[in-house]
RNA sequence: GACCCUAUCGUCUAGCGGUUAGGACACUGCCCUUUCACGGCGGUAACAGGGGUUCAAUUCCCCUUAGGGUCGCCA
């Protein structure tokens, strides 16, 4: 039987970091194996769900691209989906709930009480057979010893989450369930409802969860933990995925970038870590900068003309191959995309205001006169490239008996407007000629 | 309170009885250098503690400690 497995997040509003690795991880067992990746809405609590909230959770794995088999194709519950196994909103399923509740009863293994229906929960240890954690003994509680029985049914009708995340499974022929770690305990009560219905349980797969730098839970409010911050923060997602995927699962040949088509060929459940990892911000910054720096700059180009937007900066005037050559003067600087716009912002402005302390430091009266030899220096140069400039520069420097960095600074910061950014002369090169004379001009006057 | 999981540098990890305990991020020293970076060569840094088993334990077992999770008419 080919292997099926699913996701199944609740619409809370966002995707939580912990919840995108364990799609991953489903994703990637299920790529593997060329099995089935399914895309379940949880959606029984009425009250937070929105059609928005879903689509946050569609948005989120499509940036990711963990693509599904089966499952919604929006947030609309009753809008088109995939796979031939739903309605893949739970919301859409109460009709099955309620038909296996009432198997339940007929089999006197559920019944009423105090307006709610329990099910009667077997009173002994249970046997958890678990891919990752091994074989778990899960004996009772003391609670669960006075009454292990557990509401499946509210007083007002709706089901309860353990009923409709097994009647799921079970429908929609669910073979693996890999899932958060925080899931454990409670696949007794799975188990036991499965062999209820008279079908074999799914094989379990718990996965650590990811903590805080400090060690503690993270939850919704915790700094970093939705999703999509990492998209805004101008991270690709091709490294969000590296880094997930790095915590808790290891190649173990100490490589740690890795093409995802390779480790969908070495993806296994056995080897998942069993113990929880912390989240270190600095290793995704690094694997992130990693990533920008060797993707084909196209891709680069995307991302970034993206950020830019976000900030304002608009390049639809501007010819693709300009704003090509002037991300590439920034790729190895920029580590997070966020502060592209920092360093190429000046390639698309037309006048540039130089900063008012900069004007009596670099710009006094000594210094214009070496600036406007420069210029006319850098104005006859045929060939207007970042060697032509660098040598008119340098040249310009010895003739003036001082150091280049007389003249970089202040040339910098005509062009620029700033005191950081690309190299001085290949941001020189892609500006070209005509706005850099411009831009001295303007700073000298 | 009960039950369950876990424990190698600060962090992510390699290790599956005998290793100078390896790599990466972070931190840091030097070099390179037009800003900022990159890069190159180094450095600091770990087997939680205690018992066993064994000729030999980071590795296997037990206990303690610590962290995490679960015991809902949340999911």
């Amino acid at each position: 039987m080919s292997v099926r497995v699913r996701f199944a997040p609740s619409p809370t509003g966002f995707l939580h970091i912990g919840g995108a690795r364990t799609a991953l991880f489903n994703w990637l067992y299920a790529r593997h194996l060329g099995g089935a990746f399914v895309l379940r809405i949880e959606d029984t609590d009425a009250a937070r769900n929105t059609p928005e909230a879903v689509e946050v959770i569609l948005s989120g794995l499509r940036w990711l691209g963990l693509d599904w088999d089966e499952g919604p194709q929006t947030g609309n519950p009753a809008g088109p989906s995939l796979g031939r196994n739903g309605p893949y909103f739970q919301s859409q399923r109460s009709a099955n709930y309620r038909q296996r509740v009432e198997e339940l009863k007929a089999k006197g293994l559920a019944y009423e009480s105090d307006g709610t229906v329990k099910f009667r929960m077997p009173r002994e240890t249970m046997l958890i057979p678990d891919l990752v954690v091994g074989d778990v003994k899960r004996e009772l509680t003391d609670r669960e010893a006075v009454d292990p029985d557990f509401v499946i049914v509210r007083s007002d009708g709706q089901p309860v989450f353990h009923l409709v995340n097994v009647v799921d499974d079970l429908e929609m022929g669910i073979t693996h369930v890999i899932r958060g770690e925080d899931h454990l305990a409670n696949t007794a009560k799975h188990i036991a409802l499965f062999r209820a219905f008279g079908a074999e349980p799914p094989k379990y797969a718990h996965i650590p969860l990811i903590l805080n730098p400090d060690g503690t839970k993270m939850s919704k409010r915790d700094q970093g933990a939705s999703l999509m911050t990492y998209r805004d923060e101008g991270y690709a997602p091709e490294a969000v995925v590296n880094y997930l995927m790095l915590l808790g699962w290891s190649p173990k040949d100490d490589r740690q970038i890795l093409p995802l088509a390779e480790v969908i060929q070495m993806f296994d459940l056995p080897q998942i870590l069993r113990h929880n990892a912390r989240f270190d911000l600095a290793k995704l910054q690094w694997i992130n900068y990693e990533y920008l720096r060797t993707m084909p700059i196209d891709r680069y180009c995307e991302l970034g003309r993206s950020m830019l937007q976000r900030h304002g900066v608009f390049l639809s005037g501007y010819d693709p191959g300009y704003v090509r050559a002037a991300f590439s003067t920034c790729r190895d600087k920029v580590k997070l995309l966020a502060d592209l716009p920092l360093f190429s912002d000046f390639y698309f402005q037309t006048d540039i205001a130089l900063p008012a302390e900069a004007r009596e430091k670099d710009f006094h009266p000594e210094n214009k006169e070496r600036l406007v030899k420069l210029r006319t220096a850098l104005a006859g140069l045929v060939v207007f490239d970042a060697a032509q400039v660098e040598a008119a520069i340098k040249s310009m420097a010895t003739q003036l008996g001082v150091k280049a960095g007389v003249l970089v600074h202040p040339t910098r910061l005509a062009c620029t407007g700033k005191t950081v950014g690309p190299s001085l002369y290949h941001l020189m090169e892609v500006l070209g000629k005509e706005r850099v004379l411009h831009r001295l001009d303007w700073a000298l006057k």
